[in-house]
RNA sequence: GGCUCGUUAGCUCAGUUGGUAGAGCAGCGGAUUGAAAAUCCGCGUGUCCUUGGUUCGAUUCCGAGACGAGCCA
């Protein structure tokens, strides 16, 4: 029986130390390359506010699928599942293994899982059903959704716009219901054999705090400075994935003069540690992890005997 | 020192014509298939500052005290 390639997953929420870890790990000799799972470090000359590796670590440590794109375009899961399993296609012809790193849980899912074979995003449908949305409310608009595809409506909340949309551009883009090509078995397996490290605060006031010192820090280091930048070299506006990236939008907000100095904080820590908390939602529904606590001052060291192992297994 | 206003959830505050109270934010839990740092759903017992009085019953009305803010000396 023929044995996967290995490959590594380093998981875990925002600021518990998974950049130290992985470069941690190819710096001390594992024959290693990394590839950012990140749906925000994926922009251009967006540095600040996603706490970005900075061009010294990168020089030292480069990683894969970062500043990949501009702050105007949309990246996307399936998207990100055919870059990754392209690049470690590569990475393991060289002789190395990939070492997996980030916060995007959906995107270390739908890597794992694989996906249907759902029509890709049509940007025209889209506005089309926005405006219909815009005129009708989006629980007509779920209503319209049960008509066609009545057990994806059935799961999802008359308020969950995306979903709803979504569920209505596969509908009319595949003329087959969603739930419908969800059922089909076929899902692509990874054919690696990961070793998942999930990075988990055993007390999360303690990563509040840390949280709370980069958001200060991200402020000291001229985040807004960096959102005037942006919008000077890019046609940007609040409603792309890029403004929304946390603290993008609560910085926007600020500039704008809706919000002071003071909310604009608050928001944006709020948000911060809500993202967290998702985060943390998604590894608990996660098999086979390998939970270190982040808080641990040997992180690094523990990870790093973890992956040894596995690797010349 | 005198006067005025305030004191209710972790925070900012509503409210109860007297029948022991609820919003926003925070916090916690959950969903998640081409936007995911997105989008959405669920969770509220707290000496209603303390103490006396009136009352069948006071967080609510009255008196006294404590603390805070403002104004006047």
């Amino acid at each position: 029986m023929k044995t996967l390639p290995s490959a590594i997953f380093i998981m875990g929420p925002t600021a518990s130390g998974k950049t130290a870890t992985a470069m941690h790990l190819l710096e001390s000799g594992l024959p290693v390359e990394l590839i950012s799972v990140d749906s925000a470090l994926v922009f251009k000359d967006m540095d600040i506010g996603t706490a970005k590796p900075t061009p010294a670590e990168l020089a030292r440590a480069p990683h894969h699928l970062i500043d990949i794109i501009d702050p105007t375009a949309v990246y996307s899961a399936a998207q990100f599942r055919l870059d990754a399993l392209a690049l470690m296609a590569d990475i393991t012809a060289r002789g190395k293994v990939p070492v997996l790193v980030g916060g995007t849980m959906l995107y270390f899912n739908t890597l794992e899982q694989g996906m249907h074979d759902l029509p890709v995003a049509n940007a025209e449908l889209r506005a089309q059903l926005h405006q219909e949305a815009d005129l009708i409310g989006w629980p007509a608009m779920h209503s319209k959704l049960a008509a066609l595809d009545p057990i994806t409506a059935a799961r999802l909340e008359p308020n969950d716009t995306q979903r709803i949309e979504r569920a209505l551009e596969v509908c009319i883009l595949s003329g087959k219901a969603m739930s419908a090509i969800l059922a089909e078995p076929a899902r692509e397996i990874l054919p690696y054999d990961p070793l998942k490290i999930a990075l988990v605060p055993s007390d999360r006031a303690v990563l509040h705090q840390r949280i709370a010192l980069r958001f200060d820090q991200m402020l000291d280091g001229g985040l807004f400075d960096e959102v005037k930048m942006l919008r000077e070299k890019y046609p940007l506006n609040l409603d792309l994935p890029s403004m929304r990236c946390v603290g993008y939008r609560q910085a926007w907000e600020y500039l704008e003069g809706e919000v002071d100095l003071k909310v604009c904080r608050e928001k944006g820590l709020a948000a911060t540690r809500q993202l967290a908390k998702r985060q943390l939602t998604w590894l608990r529904g996660m098999n086979n992890l390998h939970t270190l606590d982040c808080n641990a001052t040997n992180l690094t060291q523990l990870a790093q005997n973890l992956c040894a192992t596995h690797i010349t297994i």
